[in-house]
RNA sequence: GCCGCCUUAGCUCAGUUGGUUAGAGCGCCAGAUUGUGGCUCUGGAGGUCCUCCGUUCGAUCCGGAGAGGCGGUACCA
């Protein structure tokens, strides 16, 4: 051995990102088909933008000159200008309205689909690209729009199969808490943020939890302190108070809510807006086990301005070690009425709702949901004599001219070699074209699945392949018909 | 970002009180079976023992640094 470094180079995937193959591709395209389905029945437009944008169009986590990948994929182009991969698609969408105003049929409604890309540590379900699914309405700020999102984002989830009762849509109003913390006098913003991220941890920390975080701050048992919003115990009792009116129904909610925001204007506004939504969420007929009101849910995000959902995963759900998995949130979003206004300076309402694809897809596959099934391989057809591949390429081409997947074996392993590899892609059929057959003008169509099923009462191999299962020795010209009569049944 | 634990074959993991050839099960490849998937048997391939630096006659093992993974915490568009 010499001490040159060593030229190969390593196969590995980059950090936070994933090699996906056919399986798992095909049930994602199922639900974002299904979901697509939902939005254009309501009327949504398919927008397609690019995957980078400027950093500056991304907002607040836009690089700088001190930190320019911060939380996002940036790099400079050759004018120098900072462009970054988009962490979301509402950003893109908000660029794009703001260019397009004028053209645009309004309100402008679209749903897009499409890869986003954040640089942060990755997780266990959490990658630095992942794709979303989103629906925004832009140009109303009716709360008739938020229902109707909502409505989607309900019958979204239902078209791709996750049951009633699975999940649960969760709906708030940033106005609420924000009237509530103005008539108590909390005005800093940060101390507001400092808040919202407190009654976030509701379900995490607690009730207990929260009230520390709310005030000077929490220990946690690793020892480590979390500074608390600095709120006096007077104002903490109404946010806990608030965040603690959830349960029931729509109406019921709404009632005590009313008692703790009243007499703020803010919160006042804020519930006659949940008011409307949820006379709008009864007229589409979604259920109140569906979609409720929940004054502790927060989004984290500051943008929002309104109207708040989450959507969170219900159904008892199990990892891969037995244990009780957390599931948490499987999509969200919310009104953001100022997003559009940083580019043209005028407040443009605007409500959507987005769900990560791989993390429905888990969620299915975790409430036992999904079609785990392997992908049906083609008609393999056996390639025993590399002077026939002309023969061999021409049977393979009369069945895909006949409607069925098929294709030659192209490696260079013996017969049993290649049976092997038609049962693991599990194919139906197995076209065999040997000298035997080639002397008699025939051909040979063996029936995999019926093989499957013998093979677990078969223990002795010379039987096994002496039986040859399923197997059909036919005139050539009647070839596509043999593979109809096995791989129909296959279907 | 911070704290803790972990890293040996494709996968799951043994093991070496620091000593010459590092193992198992599963998986993979081949043969038994000139042209037939499963079972069984036999054989084979596959390892910088995470990386670098240090201690040592000698390090996969001890020390330090780093990387990666897992868990918690913070952040979360």
């Amino acid at each position: 051995m010499t001490s040159k470094a060593d030229p190969r180079p390593k196969a590995r995937t980059p950090r936070g990102f994933v090699d996906r193959r056919g399986d798992v591709l095909r049930a994602e395209r199922r639900i974002v088909e299904a979901v697509s389905q939902v939005y254009e029945r309501f009327g949504f437009e398919l927008l397609e933008t690019g995957a980078f944008e400027y950093a500056d169009a991304l907002g607040k986590f836009l690089p700088d000159a001190d930190r320019p990948n911060e939380g996002v994929f940036a790099l400079q182009d050759d004018d120098d200008e900072w462009m970054a991969l988009r962490y979301d698609l509402t950003a893109p969408l908000a660029r794009f309205v703001a260019q397009n105003w004028e053209t645009l049929p309004k309100p402008f409604r679209r749903y897009a689909v499409g890869k986003v890309w954040r640089d942060e540590k990755p997780g266990p379900g959490r990658y630095r690209e992942f794709v979303q699914c989103d629906a925004d309405t832009v140009g109303s700020e009716r709360p008739e729009a938020d229902a109707e999102i909502i409505a989607m984002a309900v019958e979204g989830y239902a078209a791709a199969g996750l049951p009633r009762g699975a999940y649960v849509l969760k709906i708030n109003n940033r106005k609420l808490l924000n009237g509530l913390l103005a008539s108590c006098g909390v005005a800093d913003e940060g101390q507001k943020l400092a808040v919202l991220r407190a009654v976030d941890k509701l379900d995490r920390l607690g009730r207990d939890g929260v009230r520390l975080l709310l005030g000077e701050g929490r220990l946690d048992e690793s020892g480590a302190f979390t500074r608390g919003a600095g709120l006096a115990p007077a104002a903490a009792e109404p946010v806990l108070a608030f965040i603690a009116a959830g349960a029931g129904g729509r109406s019921a909610t709404l009632d005590r809510i009313a008692e703790v925001v009243a007499g703020s204007a803010e919160g006042e506004a804020g519930l006659a807006e949940l008011d409307r939504i949820g006379a709008a969420l009864g007229a589409f007929g979604v259920g109140e086990e569906q979609a409720l009101f929940d004054p502790s849910v927060v989004r984290g995000l500051e943008y929002y301005t309104g109207a708040v959902f989450e959507a969170e995963l219900l159904a008892e759900t199990q990892d891969e070690a037995g244990g009780g998995a957390r599931f948490g949130a499987i999509g969200g979003g919310g009104r953001y009425d100022d997003l559009v206004a940083r580019f043209t300076g005028e407040r443009t309402p605007a409500t959507g709702f987005s769900f990560g694809v791989s993390r429905l897809a888990a969620a299915l596959a975790a409430s036992g949901q999904s079609e785990t099934s392997q992908a049906r391989g083609p008609v393999v057809v056996i390639a025993l004599d590399a002077a026939r591949m002309t023969d061999y390429q021409s049977l393979a081409a009369e069945l895909r001219g006949a409607g069925f997947a098929a294709e030659v074996y192209l490696g260079s392993a013996g017969m049993k070699a290649q049976m092997r590899y038609a049962d693991r892609r599990l194919s139906p059929a197995a076209v065999i074209l040997g000298e035997d057959e080639i002397a008699a003008g025939q051909v040979t169509v063996k029936d995999l699945d019926l093989g499957r099923q013998l093979a677990a009462g078969v223990s002795d191999n010379r039987a096994w392949r002496g039986d040859r299962p399923g197997q059909v020795t036919a005139p050539r010209a009647d070839l596509v018909s043999l593979v109809r009569q096995i791989v129909g049944r296959a279907r």
